[in-house]
RNA sequence: GCCGCUGUGGCGGAAUUAGGCAGACGCAGUGGACUUAAAAUCCACCGGUAGCAAUACUGUACCGGUUCAAAUCCGGUCAGCGGCACCA
C-alpha cells in the first residue's frame, strides 16, 4: 500500500468504478427483501450545493449502503425538483432561457454529488421538467379534474408584489412570502383550486400507521386543525335562518349577539333592510383591502358595525338579538358567521365590552366580570333552562341531541386546512392540461393521448404586471379545438406551483422510464412504500402534506398499492454558517463543500457533516472540525504499517472490537452519526495506543467504516487483499464478547467515589462487598461508624450508606 | 394564548431510552519532543476553587422534592427554539 493517502487519486478512482460497473443500479429482485430510502431531491440552484445538502445525503446514504450489506435491495435515487421560481428571475435577469439555467445547474450538481461518493442509482434520476417527467404530473392533475377535485374559483388569493404570482396558503409565513419575505396582500383572482381539504380526516388518521416524528406529527395534525361542534340555525326577523359554526354548543343560552363575516352574503341580501347600509358597505370595503396578516393582528382592538333592521333570534331563549359585521370572523371559517358567548369567549367578550352588550354567564366558575371563563373541565352550566347543573361535556352532549331533535342544528366537525390554490402566472411549470370552451360553456380537459401538453418556446417569460401568465400573450398556445365539441377554445395559461412535481416523484423513482403509465403495477408492488425518507423541517407543511394527499388520492382510485407513502419519516437540523446564521449568499457565510472536498478529501467532509452534531438539531458549521475527520482518515491509513498477520491479539482490544460494531450498528439505525463515529475514533486510538493490529480485525473495522467513508475503506480494502468492502456483509458481534471480563467497579461511601477496583464481570455481591471493605479509602472513611445499608450494583458498583 | 422541544466546559457535543464514575469523541488552547525553521506528527495537561502535589470541596439554567444515589424522575420558575394562532 502506498505510504501516501492520496485521497483525490483514492476518491476518482472509486466514483468511477461504481459508475462503470453499476455497482449501485437496483434492479426488481424478489429473492432480496427491499428497501427504498429517499431522499428529498434538491433543488438545482445556481449557487451549487451548500454544506446543508450534504448533512441529509450522507446520513441515508450510510442507511443505504449498510442495507446493502445487510442483504437488502436498496433503491437510493436521486432527482431535479427544477421547476421554480428562482431559475426563472434567474433567468430573466440574465436574459437566457430557464431550461438553459436548469440543464446548467444539473450539470453542476451531478458533479457536485458524484464527488461526495453517494450511492444513487443515477439510471432513475429524475427531472420534473422534462416533458417525459410532466406528462405524467399532468396526467396525475386530469384525474384529480376528472373525479371533480380539482376546481376553478374566483376567490381572494395571497398575491406576493415580489413574484408577482398567488401562493397557496402553505406558502405564507407570518404575512410574508415564504421565498422571497416580499409583502403578501390580497387579490381576487379565478384560480385552479385542489381539494384538499376532502382528505382531511385521512391526513390525519393516516399518521397513526406511520413512524414519523412526534414534532412533524403535531405540526401536521396543528396545520389540519380539527375541531368538533355543531352548526346551529339562528331564524332571522327577515324571515331566512342564518346558520353559525360553534364548538361551544353548550353555551348557546349565553349568546347574547351574533357576527357575520364583511364578506358574508346576508349583507347584500339584506341591503334593502339595512338602514346603516352604507357605514356597513364601507366598513366590509376597508376590511376587504387588510390583508390577511393585517385583519388576524391579535393586539388589536375589535371594531364592527351593528346591521340595523335585522336582528337573529336565540333558538335557545327565543329572545331577539342584534348581529353585526366584524373582521373578526373570518368568511374562510365555518360558516362566516358566529353565535358571540361574551361570558365564554374572549374575543366575544372584548367584542362585547367595547359594543355594551350584555354579558350572561352561562357557566359557573369564574368571573365574567374581568374576563371570559372558557374553562371546560371545572365548570356548571347555570341560567340555561333545561341543561343547567350539568357539566360542560354533558351539556354539550344534550344540547347536540335537542339540537338534531329540534331540527335546529346537528353536529359538526371542522378543519382550518384549505384547499390547495395550484395555479401560479409564471412560465417555468407544468402547463395546466384543460381548456375552457365557450361553446360547452365549461372546462374540458386535454385528452390523456395528448400528453405532455408541452410547455411553448416564448420570446419573454416576464410575468405581466398584471399578475397573467407569460403563456396569456401566446395566441398560437392559446388558441385551440374544444376536445368535447370540436369547436374553438382557449388553453389555460396558468401553470403548475412548485410543489406538484415533488409531490410524486418517489413514485417516478420505481420505473422512471415508463412511457405507458406512470409507474409499472409491478414496480409499484415490489418497491413502495418508502421505507425510509429524510428531509427538511420546513417542508413539513408544504411537500409533505401536499405529496400525501396525492398518493391518498392515487390509492383511491386504485393506482397505488398503499395508503400512504412514507413509513417512516425523520428530520435532520439545519446547518447555520460560522456565525451562527442561516447560511446565505448575503451574509456572506455560505460554505462550499466541494472546495472542502478538494482539500481533505470527500471521506473527511462525510465524517466531518455527521460529526457536527445530533443529527436531528441545528449544528454550527466549522470549517476547523473537519481537520479532526481528517486526522482519523490518516490514522485509518497509518494501521496498514502497524499491521500483524498473527491472530495474537489482546482479549481487551478484541472486546472493544466487538462493542464498537454493537455501537455503530445501533448508532446508525438511530441516526446518531456522531456517537458511532466518535466510538470508531475511541477504538482507532486503543489500536494505536496497542501498536498493532492483525488482519481480520482490521478487515471488520473497514467495512464497519465503509459507510460512512466509502472511498478510502473500498482502497484499503482492495489493497490488503480482501477484495471489494461493498460485497461484505454487515458484521455481527457477539454480544458475551461485548463485555470485557476485567470491569472497574466504583465504590462509594454515602454516595461519594471514595475509590474504584477491578472486579470479573458477574462477579458475586458478596465478593464485591468484601473487595469495597478492603479498599483503603473505603475503609477509613466507613470506621467507627455504623452501617446503615449496602447497596451492590452487579458490574457498576458499591455504596455503603453509614450514619 | 395553545401545542411541542431544548437548556451540560472556551466551542461542537457525550452520558437522558431503563436513575449508578458528568464532560466520551472532536475542535480550540497550554507545555514538551522532533525540526535550521515552519507545517505535519507524537507525548502530557485541559469545568471551577484551594493546594507543589496526593487530594478536598464544588459543579449539568434556577428553586424545591423523591431516592442509598438525580444531567436523567416529579413539582414550580426563568430563558431560548419550533409549529399553530381573532379558526368561533
Amino acid at each position: 500500500m502506498d505510504s501516501k493517502y492520496d485521497f483525490t487519486a483514492i476518491e476518482k478512482k472509486w466514483q468511477d468504478y461504481w459508475d462503470e460497473n453499476s455497482t449501485f443500479h437496483a434492479e426488481i429482485d424478489k429473492s432480496k427483501p427491499k428497501f427504498y430510502a429517499l431522499i428529498e431531491f434538491p433543488y438545482p440552484s445556481g449557487q451549487g450545493l451548500h454544506a446543508g445538502h450534504p448533512r441529509p445525503y450522507t446520513a441515508m446514504d450510510i442507511i443505504a449502503r449498510k442495507r446493502r450489506m445487510q442483504g437488502y435491495n436498496v433503491l437510493f435515487p436521486i432527482g431535479w425538483d427544477a421547476f421554480g421560481l428562482p431559475t426563472e428571475n434567474f433567468a430573466i435577469q440574465n436574459k437566457i432561457h430557464p431550461k438553459t439555467v436548469t440543464e446548467n445547474n444539473i450539470k453542476k450538481f451531478t458533479e457536485q454529488c458524484k464527488s461526495f461518493g453517494w450511492s444513487f442509482d443515477w439510471r432513475r434520476e429524475v427531472d420534473t421538467t422534462n416533458p417525459d417527467y410532466y406528462k405524467w404530473t399532468q396526467w396525475i392533475f386530469l384525474q384529480l379534474f376528472k373525479n371533480g377535485l380539482a376546481y376553478k374559483k374566483e376567490m381572494a388569493v395571497n398575491w406576493c408584489m415580489e413574484c408577482k404570482v398567488v401562493l397557496a396558503n402553505e406558502e405564507v409565513v407570518n404575512g410574508a412570502c415564504e421565498r422571497c419575505t416580499g409583502e403578501v396582500v390580497r387579490k381576487v383572482k379565478s384560480q385552479w383550486m385542489l381539494k384538499i381539504t376532502e382528505f382531511a380526516q385521512q391526513l390525519i388518521d393516516g399518521l397513526e400507521d406511520v413512524d414519523y416524528p412526534s414534532r412533524i406529527t403535531y405540526s401536521q395534525i396543528n396545520w389540519i386543525g380539527r375541531s368538533t361542534g355543531a352548526e346551529v340555525d339562528f331564524k332571522t326577523t327577515e324571515g331566512d335562518v342564518l346558520r353559525v359554526y360553534t364548538t361551544r354548543p353548550d353555551t348557546l343560552f349565553g349568546s347574547t349577539y351574533m357576527v357575520i363575516a364583511p364578506e358574508h352574503p346576508y349583507v347584500e341580501k339584506w341591503a334593502d333592510k339595512l338602514i346603516n347600509i352604507t357605514e356597513v358597505r364601507d366598513y366590509a370595503d376597508k376590511a376587504a383591502r387588510k390583508s390577511d396578516f393585517e385583519r388576524s393582528e391579535i393586539a388589536k382592538e375589535k371594531s364592527g358595525v351593528m346591521l340595523k333592521g335585522v336582528s337573529a333570534v336565540n333558538p335557545a331563549t327565543e329572545r331577539e338579538i342584534p348581529v353585526f359585521i366584524s373582521d373578526y370572523v373570518l368568511m374562510s371559517y365555518g360558516t362566516g358567521a358566529i353565535m358571540a358567548v361574551p361570558g365564554h369567549d374572549q374575543r366575544d367578550w372584548e367584542f362585547a365590552k367595547k359594543f355594551n352588550l350584555p354579558i350572561i354567564e352561562v357557566v359557573k366558575g369564574g368571573n365574567i366580570e374581568k374576563e371570559a371563563f372558557t374553562d371546560t373541565e371545572e365548570g356548571v352550566m347555570v341560567n340555561s333552562g333545561f341543561i343547567d347543573g350539568l357539566n360542560v361535556p354533558e351539556a354539550k352532549s344534550k344540547i347536540k341531541s335537542w339540537l338534531k331533535e329540534t331540527g335546529k342544528g346537528e353536529k359538526k366537525i371542522n378543519y382550518k386546512l384549505r384547499d390547495w390554490v395550484f395555479s401560479r402566472q409564471r412560465y417555468w411549470g407544468e402547463p395546466i392540461p384543460v381548456v375552457w370552451c365557450e361553446a360547452c360553456n365549461d372546462w374540458i380537459a386535454v385528452p390523456e393521448s395528448q400528453l405532455p401538453l408541452m410547455l411553448p418556446e416564448v420570446d419573454n417569460y416576464m410575468p405581466a404586471e398584471n399578475g397573467e401568465s407569460p403563456l396569456s400573450t401566446l395566441e398560437s398556445f392559446i388558441n385551440t379545438v374544444c376536445p368535447a365539441c370540436g369547436g374553438p377554445a382557449k388553453r389555460e395559461t396558468d401553470t403548475m406551483p412548485q410543489w406538484a412535481g415533488s409531490s410524486w416523484y418517489y413514485l417516478r423513482y420505481a420505473d422512471p422510464l415508463n412511457d405507458k403509465e406512470f409507474v409499472s403495477n409491478e414496480a409499484l408492488e415490489y418497491w413502495l412504500p418508502v421505507d425510509w425518507y429524510n428531509g427538511g423541517m420546513e417542508h413539513t407543511t408544504l411537500h409533505l402534506l401536499y405529496s400525501r394527499f396525492w398518493h391518498k388520492f392515487l390509492f383511491g382510485i386504485d393506482k397505488v398499492n398503499t395508503p400512504e407513502p412514507y413509513l417512516k419519516r425523520t428530520a435532520h437540523g439545519m446547518i447555520l454558517g460560522e456565525d451562527g446564521q442561516k447560511m446565505s449568499k448575503s451574509r456572506g457565510n455560505t460554505v462550499d463543500p466541494n472546495a472542502l472536498i478538494a482539500e481533505t478529501g470527500a471521506d473527511s467532509v462525510r465524517l466531518y457533516e455527521m460529526f457536527i452534531g445530533d443529527f436531528e438539531k441545528t449544528a454550527t458549521w466549522n470549517t476547523a472540525g473537519v481537520k479532526g475527520c481528517k486526522r482519523f482518515l490518516d490514522r485509518m491509513w497509518g494501521l496498514a504499517d502497524i499491521l500483524t498477520d498473527g491472530g495474537e491479539y489482546s482479549e481487551k482490544l478484541c472486546s472493544s472490537m466487538h462493542r464498537t460494531i454493537r455501537k455503530v450498528s445501533e448508532d446508525i439505525e438511530q441516526m446518531k452519526f456522531n456517537t458511532a463515529i466518535a466510538a470508531m475514533m475511541t477504538l482507532i486510538n486503543e489500536i494505536c495506543a496497542n501498536g498493532r493490529i492483525n488482519r481480520a480485525e482490521l478487515k471488520t473495522f473497514l467495512i464497519l467504516l465503509s459507510p460512512f467513508a466509502p472511498h478510502i475503506s473500498s482502497e484499503m480494502f482492495e489493497a490488503l487483499g480482501f477484495g471489494l468492502v461493498h460485497e461484505e456483509q454487515w458484521p455481527d458481534f457477539d454480544p458475551e464478547l461485548c463485555v470485557f471480563n476485567e470491569i472497574e467497579i466504583v465504590l462509594q461511601v454515602n454516595g461519594k467515589i471514595k475509590g474504584r477496583v477491578m472486579a470479573e464481570s458477574g462477579a458475586d455481591k458478596n465478593a464485591l462487598l468484601k473487595a469495597a471493605y478492603e479498599n483503603e479509602a473505603v475503609g477509613a472513611a466507613v470506621s467507627g461508624r455504623e452501617v446503615v445499608k449496602e447497596i451492590v450494583v452487579s458490574d457498576k458498583l458499591v455504596n455503603i450508606v453509614v450514619k
